[in-house]
DNA sequence: CGCGGGATTGACT
DNA sequence: GTCAATCCCGCGT
């Protein structure tokens, strides 16, 4: 199945981010580049590189300018700089010093919106994505989870989306899902209780 | 240039 | 339920 083209990734935010539910996230590893723990998980014969996948069961949108909850709200930064440009690219970025944070680039560029990919369901590569999680059992239920979980750091921030080793397929807008508002952003005072979230039902 | 705090997680009481 | 870990970022001086 193709990735996922530019122009889905055009639309508006929250349309991208109940879409994006049930498509799958895809992570092609290095094996060589990785702790022999990984390597032993991936099994004796495998070699080079493994193909990780999830599907996608929570996001977030956030909405630029109007929403104080969002990092784009004040306008570009070096941090957020990529969230003003293309769609379809990703931003992640260090949370509490220590995890990494996925999320899509939405909206034409230059406006400045994102979807936060907060959870996905191990569909292959199992193994490997636990012991990338250190041997932990939870594999993917949380954004520094999921990106533990599938190698990614900050030296993806800015790659497109339809990259060979970070891509998204799937049939956007086929997946049940509910609203809920977002999670961790009490002090967003204006945009808090908006119903942003979506979670696979 | 200092400093408060974060779109989180896991360990521990 | 509470709390520490850990590192930039972004803002105010």
């Amino acid at each position: 199945m193709d990735p996922l083209p530019e122009d889905f990734y055009a639309q508006d935010t929250l349309s991208v981010a109940s879409g994006l539910i049930g498509c799958y996230l895809h992570r092609v590893v290095d094996l060589d580049s990785l702790d022999q723990s990984v390597r032993e998980a991936a099994g004796d014969r495998v070699t080079g590189r493994v193909e990780l996948v999830g599907r996608i069961v929570e996001t977030e949108g956030y909405l630029g300018l109007v929403d104080d909850a969002a990092h784009s709200h004040r306008g570009p930064t070096p941090r957020t700089r990529v969230m003003f440009e293309d769609p379809g690219h990703a931003y992640v970025y260090l949370i509490y010093g220590m995890w990494w944070c996925l999320n899509v680039v939405t909206r034409p560029a230059g406006v400045g919106e994102a979807v936060l990919i907060r959870g996905v369901e191990p569909i292959r590569g199992t193994p490997v994505m636990k012991a990338l999680r250190g041997g932990r059992k939870a594999v993917a239920d949380g954004p520094g989870k999921l990106c533990q979980a599938l190698n990614i750091t900050g030296a993806e921030n800015g790659v497109s989306l339809r990259s060979p080793s970070l891509f998204i397929t799937g049939s956007p807008g086929k997946a049940q899902w509910v609203t809920t508002p977002r999670i961790g952003i009490d002090y967003a005072h204006k945009t808090r209780d908006e119903p942003w979230r979506f979670v696979a039902s």
